[in-house]
DNA sequence: CAGCAATCGATGCTGTGTCAACTACTTTGT
DNA sequence: ACAAAGTAGTTGACACAGCATCGATTGCTG
């Protein structure tokens, strides 16, 4: 018989959220000091560049990069402060509205996010989906996405 | 035909991979609050007593709370210092080796702990395992167990 | 057993993100 | 058309975690 060790807490679907939360951890430490050595950018960093590049015009108003990542409004203020010092973007007044800014990827914001993203996708391709078979890539997929779909 | 939106990545995988990503900061965006409004403690609080909770002795040294948690030796060392602060936990010398220390649960922490694990436990039900079916729970958990379980 | 490398925990410094408050502008209601 | 309420983005103050480093202690090797 196998010693059972005393736990705060025990359950299937517990374990499935210890499973979220240390294989994001896990795997984002793995990853982003490797984007920062090729690059020199951080995922905050690739995130709103590709955020931006995913755009029609590849631009998107302050307000929108905030709901759609994982900042506050004034987080991504300082976020693009630094993004845009970099060079990566620009900040453009909007047309119809004197309160609104556009953020705008620039053309070497769009060559570096095409080449740290395509080394970000191996990464996390080597780091988390190798070692997940076709079938859980779905199911995780599939469970999941509610989190981010809207 | 559904019009295709342009994105920098698509996949299942990639799908798998995002949806780990949101699940946590989703999920954990709505449940620190409440644990903060109720218990006054912060979710790494928490990690740390339900860890040397799950302890035969309800004692770690700082070098094991650290390696079984997210944080850094020194993370942890100030991380302890405000949870000690709290009255939750306090340090005590190691016998057999003068350069380290036992974390130990107070009655109190114990106590907190209990209440407040009661709590998160019913918030991640709610707010993150109610979503999913058994199925999926089962499924998540198996994926992902290996970035937590050694 | 002498000396040197490795380990443990703490600390100064720094980067980064939040909250609350602020300014500027726009919308709504009468 | 004007006051009040709401919205967009920024800013100051702060909290927190990491890195590099330190002092103390222990283990390893010749």
């Amino acid at each position: 018989m196998a010693a059972k060790k005393k736990q705060a807490v025990a359950g299937p679907w517990w374990d499935a959220w210890r499973g979220v939360v240390f294989a994001n951890a896990r795997v984002l430490q793995a990853v982003e000091p490797s984007l920062e050595k090729s690059f020199g950018i951080s995922l905050p960093f690739l995130d709103v560049l590709s955020r931006l590049y995913d755009e029609p015009n590849h631009r998107l108003r302050m307000q929108e990069l905030a709901e759609q990542s994982l900042f506050t409004r004034s987080g991504m203020t300082r976020l693009v402060d630094r993004v845009e010092k970099a060079g990566f973007v620009r900040r453009e007044s909007v047309p119809g509205d004197r309160r609104g800014v556009y953020v705008l990827l620039t053309s070497e914001g769009e060559r570096i996010l095409e080449r740290a993203m395509s080394q970000h996708q191996s990464d996390i391709q080597r780091v988390f989906a190798s070692r997940l078979s076709p079938d859980q890539h779905r199911a995780v997929a599939d469970a999941l996405a509610q989190f981010w779909r809207k």
